[in-house]
DNA sequence: AAACGAACCGACCGTTCGGTCTGTTGGAGT
DNA sequence: ACTCCAACAGACCGAACGGTCGGTTCGTTT
């Protein structure tokens, strides 16, 4: 059931994602679709609400499979543990940054979309950072309940510090253009966590 | 002795900055800078030579400015002081972020003209990360030596946690769009500086 | 004062853009 | 078999784009 509707917006969102808003035009749209204008212009009023789509697309489909996505922190008992949701937010940035990778080899492609979409998504964006935010210092306070974490550590800011720290981790990795972020989070956010841990048995 | 050609670059780099490559047009660039678009082609061959001459402007200008552009990794002795070099590279880098917000109100315009310019200055950005991640380096194995810091981490893998515990901190805070980055610095890259030192006399 | 050329002007060019309009088609409903 | 309308096709439009070009100014040189 791929409709002409859903072909055009997936085709939009890898064009929007490859070019950027700007670059992309509409005729090019129209060649990769295979459709003509007026089928693409039957669907959608103008670019911009085929970008909504294209936003909508890809922002709400992929955060709805991930955990800082789905976690919601009200919800949230003593049941979480830290390593388990560190690696699980560092799983779902990985496929990110792969999903992307797939369509356009620059890794850089997916901030431009970012910042494109930006002022249309931002309050969404910030519902998700604030969510994944809380979801950590949650699962801090069960470690610390545990006996697991340093109970000197305050929370809050700890579990800032952890999103600043893969979120920066990544972007290092754009600047840098190699684009081997998996070894990028190996060498800070998991450390990191790991030296949160009370040390072992003095 | 600001020649029309200094101008010309200066009012490119803010429209560059303000509207992005694609949305600033020169026919603006001619309206804001007051001469005609002749005297601007006698000047620039085209309008990506102008876009690069932007881009010198605005890097070459600023990192030539700041500790992590001026730290040679070759010439540090024991002599670095982590605190003070942690605090002198957020200050430059609060300093990047009020240059640009004086001239457009959302700081993504940066993060915009960044990855607008990545594909020209990578090898740039490049070299002046992994200086500034060895000067960072440097200033722990500084610290460990002095008994300050805890002689069990990894300096190079802590520089890089630094490192991207900044850019990730500034980051949040644009996606956040409320631009209090100060406090953003507060809150995650000094107190994990912080954690860094050895207990004190336990 | 004559000559020269860099700096500058702005009308203009070809192209491409987002968007519109007229017309065609093909399948569901009766 | 006929109607009808969503879905689609593609020629076409005005506007705006980056870039060009012949002409003018004006300081310097000789």
């Amino acid at each position: 059931m791929t409709s002409a509707r859903n072909r055009i917006i997936e085709a939009a969102f890898r064009l929007f994602l490859k070019q950027g808003y700007e670059n992309a035009s509409m005729a090019e749209l129209v060649a990769v679709t295979g459709l003509s204008k007026g089928a693409v212009y039957h669907h959608f009023r103008d670019k911009e609400a085929l970008h909504d789509a294209a936003i909508d697309h890809f922002f709400l489909r992929f955060f709805s499979s991930t955990i800082s996505g789905n976690v919601n922190s009200d919800k949230l008992d003593c049941v979480l543990d830290l390593d388990a949701l560190v690696g699980a937010m560092i799983a779902d940035f990985s496929r990110l940054l792969e999903t992307v990778t797939a369509i356009v080899p620059d890794v850089g492609a997916y901030y431009r979309f970012l910042f494109d979409a930006l002022p249309k998504v931002r309050p969404f964006i910030r519902d998700r950072l604030s969510g994944a935010q809380a979801a950590v210092a949650v699962a801090m306070r069960c470690g610390q309940k545990r006996g697991q974490l340093n109970p000197s550590l305050d929370p809050d800011a700890a579990a800032m510090q952890c999103l600043a720290m893969i979120e920066g981790a990544a972007l290092l990795c754009v600047l840098d253009g190699a684009g081997e972020w998996d070894a990028a989070f190996e060498r800070t956010i998991l450390p990191f966590v790991e030296s949160l841990r009370v040390r072992p048995s003095a």
